[in-house]
DNA sequence: AGGATGACATTAC
DNA sequence: GGTAATGCCATCC
């Protein structure tokens, strides 16, 4: 029940960290290797300030890191030679700073075949917890009434 | 129950 | 190359 989310959280981060230094993954392709929730399922697991886990290596689509928090994660990637190029002009004064996005198409993490064993077996957990949580749902109810 | 919210994604200008 | 409008999915009022 309740349970869901933990594991759930539990499954995101797990993926998290494997992700290798330098490299990236968006928070739509951790849902999507979950075959669970959204990008901002992830997004929302994230957001709760998991602790001792590369939170820098998980970011948007568009290549823009974590919202609010591109200062302290562009030392990161310097320190990890991550692709990143610097964008010319500041996008608006709405909040955005921005200033740097990663380079998506070197930096994205494809994982190697034992790799991707360790995921599936992640993903396979949590289909499993999912499953086992909600009965309800191979259960044939009774009548629905006239 | 219904609507607002969010460390998001895609599509359309 | 940007922003703006829509769609999404689960949670939390």
């Amino acid at each position: 029940m309740r349970q869901r989310t933990a594991d759930y959280e539990e499954a995101v981060l797990g993926v998290v960290v494997l992700i290798p230094p330098a490299k990236v993954l968006t928070y739509g392709d951790i849902a999507e290797i979950l075959e669970q929730g959204g990008p901002r399922q992830v997004g929302a697991v994230m957001s709760r300030g998991p602790s001792g886990i590369p939170w820098w290596r998980v970011i948007r689509a568009d290549g823009r890191p974590p919202y609010r928090l591109e200062g302290l994660a562009v030392g990161h990637y310097r320190q990890e030679s991550t692709p990143m190029r610097r964008v010319p002009a500041p996008p608006s004064r709405t909040g955005e700073p921005a200033g740097y996005l990663l380079d998506l198409r070197l930096a994205r993490w494809n994982p190697l075949p034992h790799e991707q064993d360790t995921l599936r077996e992640i993903r396979r957990r949590l289909g499993r917890s999912l499953a086992g949580d909600c009965p309800e749902l191979s259960e044939p109810d009774d009548g629905v009434d006239p």
